[in-house]
RNA sequence: GCCCCCAUCGUCUAGGGGACCAGGACGUAGCCCUUUCAAGGCUAAGACGGGGGUUCGAAUCCCCCUGGGGGCACCA
């Protein structure tokens, strides 16, 4: 396939719920090609359900899509030759279309009620039939229907499917996709309401925008050859159509949902795009995390940032099989894009997350710890764990967490004195003096170089973990180094 | 129930008739490095769902079964 022709993409969400990893999977892949071929890359947003319509749903997903750094060519903020790009604001256009379709007879109007095709498919299910439309208005005389229908009887309009015959569909990634047309049912197009489906609106859509490659979810293949049926009734050229497999639970057991999602794989963790920044993941890593779930390069490359996602991007190596989450591997990304940040933007990251824990630093005050930590975290947040305590009030540890390993309080804190003794003749803290010292004063004691520094790190951090010690004194500075080492001290003697 | 899609290690995958006693990554285990924790390096265990074909030859092609997933709305 040439991947040269601009292709024209456009994603187009329903702001129904909260923005999650398929969808940014979705998005993101549409992107790439976008970008990749030159085209342009378009936000539509399908909101022609009322009901199921929310505001606040529509702020995260532009606010997801900003954060992943999915920067769009058109759409409802930004406009376009092709807008508008909400479908509620399109309505005169659907309503034409679908006129076009009664009046060449592919579509009809049906005066059913809803509650009679209730009970018909009630009826159906228990004769065990496909539930499918079996009216009589798609018998009606066309003439005496527009009559009706333009002397106000509430009405829809539906497609009317051929009985007879097969339809072939074909998918890039599974070929072609051959149907009975008698299973495909007449779709309501428009609602009672003069609202259209998404059958109708996006077809329209897809085809006055100029939509080149359809990209959207497998839950369409069933609905698929009705798509390429309303394209024909109208006589238009189809797009060429990519259906993306679903994102699974990490259990590989159905469709990606809230409840599953934080069951296995590790930590705490969300298949929503934002709350996996709170959590600390950078968006550089969720996209490469997400952009091989269901696409792959070659068989050793995984680490790529959006340039190289966009180069080596194609619609051919998607994968057709549904995928499940792999949350452990999102932290493995993280580890991995985290040490690929310059210290000045991982710092310019991490500080949010400190203030969040209610550190108020500056970047000048956290810009000489951020190298100490840059190979130990694999999320934002793990950094207050690991580095809070450069910033926090200081109290020195109890005695069982000060004693080294295999001693006794009276030789920890003796050897804490003769260590304090070292630092003094230090007072630069140079790494190499220091921590020759140390070791040396450790051969003089008899001690592993591991258990003195054991003593010093729960004296020094007043933690069990924390980055390496002689660093972290010179941050922390000669004084302060000496009176933590020396209320240990006292704190072992005192045992 | 009906329709559609999919099928390689636990998970993500490479593989598109011989280069495969199946390669990589995550995770797991062990070792090395090492002042803790990481990072890094090395090693190990771990898969072609089953049955029929086609072929000199099948993970790769075809059929059936099984399993998994999705869909059957005046939702998208």
């Amino acid at each position: 396939m040439d991947s040269n022709k601009p292709a024209r993409m456009r994603f187009a969400p329903s702001p129904t719920g909260r923005f999650h990893i398929g969808s940014a999977r979705t998005a993101l892949y549409t992107y790439l090609y976008a970008r990749k071929t030159g085209g342009q890359f378009i936000i539509r947003i399908e909101d022609t359900d009322q009901k199921r319509f929310d505001p606040a749903a529509e702020d995260e997903l532009f606010e997801s899509l900003r954060w992943l750094g999915l920067a769009w060519d058109e759409g409802p903020d930004v406009g376009g030759p092709s807008g508008p790009y909400r479908q509620s604001e399109r309505m005169a256009i659907y309503q034409r279309y679908a006129s076009d379709l009664v009046e060449s007879g592919h579509a009809y109007y049906c005066f059913c009620s809803p509650e009679r095709l209730a009970e018909v498919r009630k009826l159906q299910q228990q004769r065990k039939e496909p539930p499918r439309y079996v009216g009589h208005c798609r018998r009606l005389n066309p003439a005496e229907a527009a009559d009706r229908a333009a002397a106000g009887e509430k009405h829809v309009v539906r497609f009317r499917t051929s009985r007879e015959g097969r339809t072939t569909a074909v998918d890039l990634l599974r070929g072609p996709i051959e149907v009975e047309n008698s299973t495909i049912d007449d779709y309501i197009l428009v609602k009672s309401s003069g609202m259209p489906v998404y059958h109708l609106a996006a077809m329209v859509d897809d085809h006055l925008m100029g939509i080149t490659h359809v990209t959207r979810g497998s839950e369409w293949l069933p609905t698929f050859p009705l798509h390429v049926m309303i394209y024909e009734a109208f006589g238009w050229d189809q797009p060429v159509w990519v259906h993306l497999s679903v994102l699974l639970n990490p259990s590989g057991k159905g469709k990606l949902s809230k409840r599953d999602s934080s069951a296995s794989g590790g930590g705490a963790h969300a298949i929503f795009t934002l709350d996996l920044r709170e959590l600390g993941y950078l968006p550089e890593a969720v996209v490469n995390w997400v952009s091989l779930m269901g696409w792959s390069f070659d068989d050793h490359t995984e680490f790529f940032t959006m340039p190289d996602l966009i180069q080596a991007f194609s619609l051919e190596k998607l994968n057709p099989s549904p995928a499940a989450v792999n949350f452990s591997k999102l932290d493995h990304f993280n580890g991995l894009h985290i040490r690929n940040l310059a210290p000045e933007d991982l710092t310019k990251r991490l500080l949010p997350f400190f203030e969040t824990a209610g550190i108020e630093i500056s970047t000048a005050d956290l810009e000489p710890v951020t190298p100490l930590i840059q190979k130990r975290i694999r999320t934002l947040d793990e950094a207050v764990d690991m580095a809070g305590f450069f910033f926090r009030p200081f109290t020195t540890p109890p005695v069982d967490e000060l004693i080294g390993k295999g001693m006794t309080a009276a030789e920890s804190a003796a050897a804490a004195r003769r260590a304090a003794e070292v630092v003094r003749a230090h007072p630069a803290l140079e790494h190499e003096p220091l921590e020759n010292a140390l070791r040396q004063l450790a051969d003089e004691l008899g001690l592993k170089a591991g258990q003195l520094f054991g003593i010093l790190r729960g004296a020094v951090t007043g933690q069990r973990v924390s980055p390496p010690l002689i660093e972290t004194m010179e941050i922390l500075g000669i004084d302060v180094v000496l009176e933590r080492i020396e209320n240990a001290a006292k704190v072992l003697e005192n045992r």
